[in-house]
DNA sequence: TCAATTTTTTTCCAGATTGGACCAAATCGG
DNA sequence: CCGATTTGGTCCAATCTGGAAAAAAATTGA
């Protein structure tokens, strides 16, 4: 299965040397951390490299231009998520709803907390209509909101999460844990708050899971009533 | 009273012309909408100039350097916020603490609505740690901090608001008002939520206040306990 | 009205940065 | 060890950077 994010897979007439694939790692991580701090504009591909610590060039030979290594680095950060995501809720497939839907949070949160690019990326590109943003909705966004939608519709129903515009409900959740995340720097000195302490993390999970879910499971005695 | 937030106010012998005033608040308005999307180092002030309809070296003159700019276009802001908090809060000074702070972050969502530079540029500034954010923080994030997280413990106490460190409490509410606000462009595609449509602007007041302030005041028998 | 002052316009700069092209050298896979 | 892949080093032309400086225009106060 030949990576789709790069060039030169069309006919490998050799396979993609070691070296190669750890330059391009190492580009990626530095992409995804200049493009969320200073959006898409704001960063240079020489700074990205620098970051890297590689020759700027070697930019354009991986990954053709700068918007293709944008478009890659996206999907490095939130492909990565969809299957953080994917994995909770795999392994908490037998708990009841709102088991699975606490785990999807305390794995966001998780997620959020080591990779805070996620939601700053989402932030900078929403700063303004581009083509871009259109790109991360209708690739990485709508598969996430359209699943988490739905279960959240379900919760509402049983009377655990509060009631109200289940989108609306879903953005805020995301906003809550991602935001918090993404704005450490400013949490410490605001208002005390310390993300790095890992009781902070848990802390924030749990609170999230109180605001937004709320009610308990009803106890069902018929367990298996849907199929 | 002079105009703190200009230069040329030390001993002015001749009043500043109106049209200097006019060129200012253009300039101030396009300078926050320039930081807000592009953040600092993306912005240039030829780009600020331009969206003023001015000519660039009239920031020279006005505000001394890019720096200055940014300063002065936070000020402008995140004053004029400050400004509809007090008017808020003095509106409602006479009522309990739940209708208190429920016009607060009504007053927040509307202010986030016309201006969401107001959470954008706090989320670009804090994206990697520099001076701006320092400087943001103790000019015009704590004083409303302290206020707010004073009103929330209270009603904490009160049962009002969820239990939990007052500090995250205020920030999660913070953050789902600014940040759907902010990412107008986004929801629109990603959630089909509407922001321009005044009903969404107040319904997303009323979740925030249902999710955050879920309890009901307690009947208080002694109206004037606390002297 | 008219001169002093404030504000705007115009022009210029020196340097840094931009994304990307090019080719020789090095490295690696088969 | 051969050939494909990857990297290093160099170069470029264009654009953009924040800011200085001086001339021109507009406004004010007397």
């Amino acid at each position: 299965m030949p990576d789709e994010s790069t060039l030169h897979n069309e006919q490998p007439a050799r396979k993609q040397q070691q070296r190669s694939l750890v330059t391009q790692q190492k580009l990626l991580d530095a992409a995804v951390e200049a493009f969320s701090e200073n959006g898409f504009k704001g960063t240079s591909t020489r700074d990205i490299a620098e970051r890297a610590g590689v020759h700027h060039p070697l930019i354009t030979y991986h990954f053709k231009n700068k918007d293709q290594l944008w478009r890659a680095a996206a999907d490095h950060i939130f492909g990565a998520f969809a299957n953080a995501l994917s994995r909770a809720l795999e392994e908490y497939k037998d708990q009841d709803p709102k088991q699975r839907m606490s785990a999807l949070i305390r794995s966001y949160v998780k997620y959020a907390k080591n990779q805070p690019a996620l939601h700053k990326v989402m932030v900078q590109e929403a700063s303004y209509p581009n083509p871009r943003l259109e790109w991360l909705i209708d690739n990485h966004l709508k598969p996430i909101f359209t699943v988490t939608f739905g279960m959240l519709e379900e919760l509402q129903q049983l009377g655990v999460a509060v009631p109200g515009n289940p989108a609306l409900l879903f953005n805020m959740i995301r906003l809550s844990a991602g935001g918090l995340l993404a704005l450490g720097n400013e949490l410490k000195a605001s208002s005390n708050i310390d993300i790095d302490d890992p009781a902070t993390l848990s802390e924030i999970s749990e609170m999230i899971i109180r605001v937004f879910l709320p009610g308990e499971m009803p106890a069902s005695t018929s367990k298996s009533e849907s199929t």
